[in-house]
DNA sequence: ACGCGCTGTGAAAATTTCGTCAAGCCGCGT
DNA sequence: ACGCGGCTTGACGAAATTTTCACAGCGCGT
């Protein structure tokens, strides 16, 4: 589990690196809004512990622009220095799953992470549909009709893609980027991973799922009517 | 939902009681500790708002029967006048699974009582349970369909890692990123520790938990999923 | 109808990843 | 110093995946 923890007081925040280090959880730190909300954007974690106070960008603001520009639902739980209730709802409000009146015990700092990774592991499940096609991003099972299809890494990297998009067209040059990055390779092999992801989802039933458009890409959608 | 409402002041409890029967709950209350404890114990209520100052039992001394003597472990949200950070510990220390600080507004009252009545019934306190495979993280005993298992320090870091997602597929770099943070070993010595695991976990029974994903990572899943 | 380029098809070759095992290193208690 | 358990590393064959290639078929403009 990966924690960042946003905290310019240097005392406090070696003494939270410690102990959840000590609990067994990896993590990151920042001293000030900017580089917190950089790192938070840039990787991955499981949740943040943010102090209102801060130099360069408040918790305030921090949460928000993480909420509604980055679009990432992270868990964060605040820390503030007032008990005022308008602190604590204004955090609430911005999307913060929980608070910390400082000063605080370390212990319970680590009964409210605990308190919300489970709350936050249980609920939600991702998971893409379109027609009878479904394909559950955590367990990466794909079923089509009930039935549960096989499929490769990059049978399922193409998939999602499609699926996410549908029922527009994407073009080739957008799909290879999406497998390959900038290193694409020698030959022309995105048609053989179509093929292959042909047999497994199309193939065994009635409707194609999977469209070409000539010149310029695929289409993963229902048949029109 | 049933909950009972413990709170000497007439005025608070009044108001607690219109907004949470408005929110569709069935509440009862008391207005003294010895007869919410008879409440408590003689009757199955699915949550408890506490109050901390009550006239002849205290709320600490309440949960701490209730949970002891009584063996319930109804969840509890304790109310507790203003900042004095001992009490709040001495709450969750009891067996308090959350507390509120007065005054609070009605709307953060509810939402943690769904907060909790959505992790109370999902599952357990420190306890990681799949299958017939089950995980006490407080004394670090593992078991399966009875039989303790021995495992190591990294053994169980990934198992707990596995075990909190499931039936997600984590994804290599994330379970070795649990394990040793940014500093990763020079050789992929996760294939041994998932091998050693096995050994423990899956090899002495019919059917196995641990699923190697091929490409991506592994997951521990009943095959019934 | 014709031809060129794009696409579908199938399978072999190349590459990556996985399971397994054994050897070696390190820290720790005896 | 010694043995021990835990962890890392390297090696190997096996399995799965990805790439490459050759060829047939189709679409579309002329």
């Amino acid at each position: 589990m990966r924690i960042l923890v946003i905290e310019d007081n240097r005392d406090i925040l070696a003494n939270v690196m410690d102990y959840l280090q000590l609990k067994g959880y990896t993590v990151d730190c920042a001293q000030d809004g900017v580089s917190g909300l950089h790192l938070a954007v840039s990787d991955h974690y499981d949740l943040i512990v943010l102090d209102i106070m801060l130099p360069g960008m408040d918790g305030y603001q921090l949460c928000q622009r993480l909420r509604e520009d980055a679009g990432r639902d992270t868990p964060i739980i605040m820390l503030t220095a007032r008990d005022a209730l308008d602190d604590r709802l204004k955090g609430l409000k911005v999307g913060a799953d929980d608070y910390l009146l400082k000063p605080f015990a370390l212990s319970e700092l680590v009964a409210r992470i605990e308190a919300i990774l489970r709350r936050s592991s249980g609920g939600g499940r991702h998971r893409l549909q379109v027609g009878d096609l479904s394909y559950d991003l955590d367990t990466l099972q794909v079923t089509r009709d009930g039935k549960a299809l096989k499929l490769n890494p990059v049978g399922l990297k193409l998939l999602e893609v499609l699926m996410r998009k549908s029922p527009a067209v994407i073009r080739r040059n957008v799909l290879e980027e999406a497998l390959w990055g900038d290193e694409l390779p020698d030959s022309d092999s995105l048609r053989s991973h179509i093929h292959q992801l042909r047999q497994i989802v199309d193939k065994p039933f009635d409707t194609p799922l999977i469209h070409t458009v000539h010149g310029v890409g695929y289409s993963l959608a229902e048949p029109a009517q």
